[in-house]
RNA sequence: GUGCCUAUGGUGUAAUGGUUAACACUGGAGUUUGUGGCACUCCCGAUACGGGUUCGAUUCCCGUUAGGCACC
């Protein structure tokens, strides 16, 4: 993997690049759609590159249940088994500590929506997995076996997958984790993150992940230490407190840290009105569920906002999902239509949302490198 | 025409002689950030009509109307 950048903002810290890797280039600030199992679902890997993505993102623990990283090696790797011709990252499964750990137990995402009572502090386990100094044990969500992940096994796993870019594997605390769990959680990340570094053999990309919750310090100390090791990127997870302000803050802080001839990855973040702050902050690449996960809800993303089609009062709406939009469901299908479509839960309002919502992601995105190489951004 | 049966939100069903008549779908409003596609939360909305019995009727009785079935 290769990465360029080709310009620096002046109004921000934004920044203009290319990153190569032997599948082809990815223009930044870019961009990672979600393909979790391999797929981004409901599109073929054609219509995927219909909507201009030159990344995807698919997930070691997921793929490591299903089908199993041999069956996908055997195949001649995740390109090859998924026919995508461009690159790829994997995820290492770290999330997934968090998801069917602490997530689980207290029903919330990454991000706090509202406040909870119960704080986890240092020495908290989560009820289902169990998290120790050499990695996690989980219980399948398939079979109930017992599993373990750990930073050795993810790097493994990784490398049979044989996407271009992977990642450290590391361990995202809830957002009502307290300074101490969130210190012991780090701790336990930056061991791990060596782990990765001397466990990986091949040629592959591998970023580090930053952590430190919504604590400055342990930010900025999480940056100076993974920055340290000689990843070829970064990535930054977790969380960053309730408002949006502190988030775009607290990635403009961690990016101050890091050196600027490589890479930055913000870890599912976002929704559309997030694009524009982070790219300001200084972040190259960001992948999101949300253009996937709304288009399954039947929501379609426009320039002034999102269309929800399961309204009824679309059925009467002749317009294409977004006029100024140039993709071909936007050239040949209706509002109307698609959410005839959504009400009668055909699975065909589902790619129509999904293959419009990457496009306008995408779309958005190529603005705003415009913007960047104009000076405008 | 005669006999029998039925009548509860927009639809399909519950329940009960005694507080705010339950549920599902529909309709309306929200939620979703390193993904659980068809999810979750909240809201609107009904005892056909007219009498009677009773302290109290959606429930019991009579009539009207509508629908179903059988017979002539």
């Amino acid at each position: 993997m290769e990465f360029k950048i080709l310009k620096k903002s002046k109004k921000s810290r934004a920044r203009l690049g290319i990153l190569k890797t032997s599948h082809g280039i990815i223009e930044t600030p870019s961009f990672v759609p979600v393909a979790t199992q391999a797929t981004i679902k409901t599109l073929t890997s054609e219509e995927t590159k219909e909507v201009k993505s030159q990344i995807l993102i698919c997930n070691t623990f997921h793929l490591h249940l299903k089908p199993g990283e041999k069956i996908i090696k055997s195949n001649g790797g995740l390109h090859k088994f998924m026919n995508w011709g461009n690159s790829l990252m994997t995820d290492s499964g770290g999330f997934q500590v968090f998801s069917l750990g602490f997530g689980r137990d207290f029903g919330v995402g990454k991000i706090l929506k509202e406040k909870i009572n119960d704080i986890v502090e240092k020495h908290h386990q989560p009820k289902s997995i169990r998290i120790g100094e050499r990695g996690v044990w989980f219980k399948s969500p398939i079979d109930g076996k017992e599993l373990f992940l750990g930073p050795k096994e993810s790097i493994k796993i990784q490398e049979a997958l044989g996407a271009d870019i992977i990642f450290a594997f590391d361990e995202c605390p809830p957002p009502n984790a307290d300074y101490g769990y969130n210190k012991e959680a780090m701790r336990r990340t930056h061991n791990w993150a060596k782990i990765c570094l001397k466990e990986k053999k091949g040629n592959q990309a591998l970023f580090g992940i930053i952590q430190g919750g919504k604590f400055k310090y342990l930010r900025i100390e999480s940056a100076k230490f993974i920055s340290g090791l000689p990843f070829d990127g970064f990535g930054i997870g977790g969380e960053f407190g309730d408002d949006k302000k502190k988030m775009v803050k607290m990635v403009d802080l961690v990016n101050q840290q890091l050196p600027e001839n490589k890479p930055r990855h913000l870890l599912g973040i976002g929704y559309v009105e997030d694009i524009l702050p982070i790219i300001k902050a200084g972040v190259d690449l960001f992948d999101c569920i949300v253009p996937t996960h709304y288009a399954r809800r039947g929501f379609a993303f426009i320039s002034n906002g999102k269309l929800d089609l399961n309204k009824s009062l679309f059925l009467k709406d002749k317009n294409p999902l977004d006029k100024k939009c140039d993709c071909s469901v936007c050239q040949n299908y209706t509002r109307s239509y698609i959410s005839h479509l959504i009400r009668a839960k055909e699975i065909t309002a589902l790619k129509l949302l999904t293959f419009h919502n990457l496009y306008f992601f995408n779309g958005y995105v190529e603005k705003i490198r415009e913007g960047i190489k104009n000076g405008k951004i």
